[in-house]
RNA sequence: GUCCCGGUAGCUCAGUUGGAUAGAGCAGCAGAUUUCUAAUCUGCAGGUCGGUGGUUCGAGCCCACCCCGGGACGCCA
């Protein structure tokens, strides 16, 4: 998963100057012809091996017809003095590796100039503009696991490119038009419910009562007409539905009153949305992510953008005529898209195709990122190879945006089949938070209940709450902490266990690191210069120096883990420097100084990083 | 039938443009604690990377075919 955003060349960062030193030494031992080779700097595989490897000389012993130490060997020679300067003396190893060891003094320094508010992450990108579709709930139902993903990673995705300076427009893509809420609306006005008063589980049962009215009737008249039985018996089955068939009808006629701006149905419809959206903000707050009335573009904002989207792809003689329908259609490719029913309605693929030249034209996003299920994979590409075809994605300076979509996958139960309770419905998104939240508190009080720890004298409040942000960064970290687009196992005691890769190990390292400096500001020990002297402040240090590029790698490749896998690694690398490196006692200033650097700037990169996930790092827990 | 996604330790998963002995966590075993928060750390053990063939100095990664699992396939969204 990857798109074309440039990636900002920071040559304040160590592993840019060792590529720009190695590419120097590599043309002057090499020559000319050897200037487009790639150094090839890693992090090294193994501490052992130094703190990066250089990996060129290996394809480039092929082309010289050289033995591969040998080659490295002259380019190590010819290493620049600024090169030379920052470094260790390089070795070779294995086949051709170049090993290479950073001159503490460099590390500090560098550590010295991330020490800023941005932290060494390039935020100048104001000209940038992405769209992100994300939570895309559907009026009138129970938000579900599936909404947690795609509200977590959208807002995830979304933080992430602020954090870079873009501008961002959050696209709530609601289901909140068409046949299906019309069924709703209609069902509940016969039944005469009280608008006012509805809650979001009776809407959620009206929806399906009505749903399965009109599967019940189409079913039913589909089977007759495909298995040729006669007219008598299509009939009968008629008379059969007659109650469906009746429900169709009135929901037609709601969905034409509706569309022609029938005061009275317009404003029940409203407070359909308004009794659905009041839940999803809730548990949006719940969630941390930011998620409000502004950010709603669904199906009922593009109803007046339907009809020239098709007539564009009309004129552009891009859409033809099959079986009545409009389909367009894809060089080398069966499956072509439906943009128009026979009736002469439009469907989902035409809000799609609506939206995308809302984001592209209205909004002039460069970058439009769909996190939607995986199942609709195909759906996208088609879209996207439309708008393509049309042209929308051609943008005033000649460039071309672009559109992606951020397959998410299943979210799945101990059975390995989609996450069901146990009477086989599906989980609500507001049970499944309830019970994190339960479980996060009941360990944050039972670590309370324990004497002498930091929390002992806090509030049975206090208390809640801490355990409230540890249950829901439980769940939202394991959410976002592997590759996106699998399934994963729904496991509440694993995500709770607090051990491991998990929200909570992150929480508590930043914890640590809080209280810590709570204890040296109380003693009035400050922080001063950094010196790097330990294996572990070297690690420590070598882990916060990654931050920057791991930000813009998670973004160019919209891959939330990347955020989570630079954290886990972080936390662990510090836990380890907290076992081997007393900051505040039996040292001398001067290591009490520069460890309390290093807490500092830990700490901070930490809370940085954790608050593009939207994950609350408390001080104590 | 066509197309898409996946298969890595007992379990849950990482693995960047192809690079050194394929890494973590959980579970298991052995250690570290009068603690700056043990919700921690250190070590041990655990693998035919679904299979076969190919490309390459080098393949978990690239190519071909096959097996297994999941998903999508015009008038739902």
């Amino acid at each position: 998963m990857s798109h074309n955003l440039a990636r900002t060349s920071r040559p304040h960062e160590l592993a840019s100057r060792l590529n720009s030193g190695l590419r120097s030494a590599i043309i002057s031992a090499i020559g000319e012809s050897a200037a487009t080779t790639d150094p090839a700097i890693k992090t090294a595989a193994n501490p052992k091996f130094g703190d990066f490897q250089a990996n060129f000389a290996m394809s480039l012993a092929k082309s010289l017809g050289k033995p591969p130490r040998e080659v490295a060997q002259q380019v190590i020679d010819a290493a620049p003095q600024s090169l030379i300067d920052i470094c260790e003396p390089f070795e070779i190893a294995g086949p051709g590796f170049v090993n290479i060891r950073l001159r503490a003094q460099v590390i500090a320094e560098a550590l010295t100039e991330m020490d800023c508010p941005a932290l060494g992450i390039s935020n100048a990108n104001r000209t940038h503009t992405v769209a992100v579709d994300l939570c895309g709930v559907n009026v009138a139902k129970q938000m579900h696991v599936g909404h947690l993903r795609a509200t977590i990673i959208g807002d995830t995705i979304a933080r992430l490119f602020e954090r870079l300076g873009w501008r961002v427009h959050r696209q709530n893509h609601l289901g909140d038009w068409g046949l299906p809420i019309a069924m709703t609306l209609a069902a509940l006005r016969r039944a005469r419910v009280d608008l006012d008063r509805v809650t979001l589980d009776d809407l959620n049962t009206a929806y399906r009562n009505a749903q399965a009215e009109g599967r019940d009737d189409e079913a039913g008249l589909a089977a007759a007409h495909a298995t040729q039985v006669g007219p008598h018996r299509v009939a009968e089955l008629e008379a059969q539905h007659e109650g469906a068939a009746a429900a169709i009808a009135d929901a037609h006629d709601t969905l034409r009153r509706l569309q022609s701006g029938d005061t009275i149905v317009v404003a029940d419809w409203q407070k359909l949305i308004d009794v659905t959206m009041r839940e999803v903000y809730e548990t949006a707050r719940m969630l941390n992510v930011e998620l409000v009335p502004e950010h709603n573009r669904g199906e009922s904002f593009f109803r007046d953008r339907l009809a020239p989207t098709v007539d564009a792809f009309v004129h552009a003689n891009l859409a033809t005529r099959d079986a009545g329908a409009l389909v367009v259609r894809f060089a080398g490719r069966e499956r072509p898209l439906l943009i128009q029913k026979s009736d002469g309605t439009s469907l989902y693929a035409t809000t799609d195709l609506a939206a995308a030249r809302y984001r592209l034209q209205d909004l002039g996003a460069e970058l439009v990122v769909y996190c939607v299920d995986a199942r609709q994979r195909d759906h996208f590409k088609d879209v996207f190879d439309a708008v393509q075809l049309i042209g929308w994605t051609k943008r005033p300076d000649a460039t071309h945006a672009t559109l992606v979509h951020v397959p998410f996958g299943a979210v799945l139960g101990a059975d390995k089949r989609p996450l069901k309770t146990r009477s086989g419905e599906n989980f609500t998104l507001k049970a499944l938070l309830d019970e994190a939240i339960a479980r996060g508190r009941r360990e944050v009080h039972a670590r309370a209940a324990i004497p002498d720890s930091p929390t002992s004298s806090m509030s049975s409040a206090e208390l809640d709450a801490i355990g409230q942000a540890v249950g829901i960064a439980a769940i939202k970290y394991a959410d976002l902490s592997s590759d996106v687009g699998r399934d994963y196992v729904f496991d509440l005691d694993r995500m709770v266990s607090f051990e491991g890769d998990t929200g909570p190990y992150a929480q508590y390292a930043h914890a640590r690191i809080a209280g810590i400096l709570a204890k040296a500001a109380a003693a009035n020990a400050v922080s001063g210069a950094i010196t790097i002297d330990t294996p572990e402040e070297r690690a420590l240090a070598l882990n916060l120096l990654r931050y920057p590029g791991a930000i813009e790698d998670a973004a160019s490749q919209l891959a939330p883990n990347r955020i989570a896998a630079f954290i886990y690694e972080l936390a662990n690398t510090f836990n380890a420097f907290y076992q081997a490196c007393p900051v505040l006692r039996g040292v001398d200033e001067s290591t009490r100084a520069s460890r309390l650097h290093l807490c500092e700037l830990t700490r901070r990169v930490l809370a940085d990083a954790l608050s593009i996930m939207a994950i609350a790092a408390p001080s104590r827990m």
